[in-house]
DNA sequence: TGGGCGATTGGCCCAAAGGCCAATAGCGCC
DNA sequence: GGCGCTATTGGCCTTTGGGCCAATCGCCCA
């Protein structure tokens, strides 16, 4: 675990607010690394550990919104708490309708950004937890996880799948211990944090 | 079925603007009904139908965020739309996280205003639809559904409420008989869209 | 007071899910 | 070639979950 403390990744393109944030977000013990733009940010090597986006909305190149439609596609990204000085109604209803965390404006009250950060990573941890537990399992007991989780009986699954019910057995029950699931119910709502790449379940626009 | 049409409730203090909306939403097919304030519209006789709210953010009185405070605390209310002249991005932004379906400007678009209200209408549907299969169930089976649901075995069940597995057994099949869940996760997600009188997943202001 | 409904329980039996031990086969790595 | 991991399958036995029929009891309503 070289990552113990959260990362908070600062994008903003001006200089001196970054290092102010910096301050203050190291000063909560947080480890930060800042970026000028959305694009310098892209080129990082991939962060996959505790931690959470906070993201400038106006900036040249890439902006805010743009960043954080690309990186919503894929379901390991980092939640995002935006802060921007001129923003509009329209484009901060849409920032949380694609399921940003918070929306807050400049000048930002530090107690709110900090309150809007530990949510951020806060949902970040619950987003790790259930991957680090799906991540153990082969594609085949994943295969079978996501079967049983739609309500197929084992019997459906061996005949979905062309194998044995015994076979499907034991991926299920790999899969319920690797997992460390003790309970179907519990097993539906682990697999559920698992694939939502898509925002809870707000229209997208 | 006296309500087969939807109806969507415009609460908005500006007259003129009702009549408007309400020509635009009844060519639809819709069926409306206007408030001038928030009091107004809570004097009105609960509805528990297909339907939405279209509402307005200033008002004298009680304000539509207020509104929206109130109506949210009993998970049976109607999703919100908001519609608002001079909203600020805070304001905006927590309506957002209070769970509203979108928030729009005025002067709103047709297309987009139409276009939430489908949205919102759409998410009533689930929402009625889960409610209509649960709301058959009498107080013991909905008791027993909660405890199945999480994760507990029927000999657990029985031993909790003093009462034998057998027993369990028995309010167990009912509950999965009435609300027509034909496998436990389908009951999991059917009982997940119940109590829940919080917003998605973001965080509370 | 009789009927209807929900809560409880029993008995019987069958189907589904899980646990344990063992064995074979294919693949990639040391 | 051998080791380790995953996929598959078999057999056997136990625990759970469900289905069917039947019976009591308490309560509320016509």
């Amino acid at each position: 675990m070289p990552e113990a403390r959260p990362v908070v990744f600062v994008i903003d393109d001006d200089a001196s607010l970054r290092r102010a944030l910096e301050r203050l977000l190291r000063t909560e013990g947080y480890a930060v690394e800042g970026f000028a733009s959305a694009q310098a940010y892209l080129a990082r090597a991939p962060y996959d550990g505790p931690g959470c986006l906070l993201l400038d909305l106006a900036m040249p190149g890439i902006d805010g919104l743009e960043l954080q439609q690309r990186l919503t596609r894929d379901a390991a990204s980092l939640p995002i708490v935006f802060l921007s000085g001129h923003a509009n109604v329209p484009e901060s209803v849409n920032a949380m309708k694609m399921g940003a965390v918070d929306f807050l404006t400049k000048p930002a009250d530090d107690a709110d950004l900090l309150a809007a950060v530990r949510a951020a990573l806060l949902q970040r941890d619950t987003q790790l937890a259930a991957r680090e537990r799906l991540a153990t399992l082969s594609a085949r007991e994943r295969e079978v996880m996501h079967l049983v989780v739609e309500g197929l009986r084992n019997k459906e699954i061996a005949a979905r799948l062309g194998i044995t019910e015994k076979t499907v057995k034991v991926h299920r029950a790999r899969a319920m211990e690797k997992t460390g699931a003790t309970s179907l119910p519990e097993l539906v709502r682990l697999a559920a944090e698992d694939s939502p790449p898509s925002p809870p379940d707000r229209a997208q626009p």
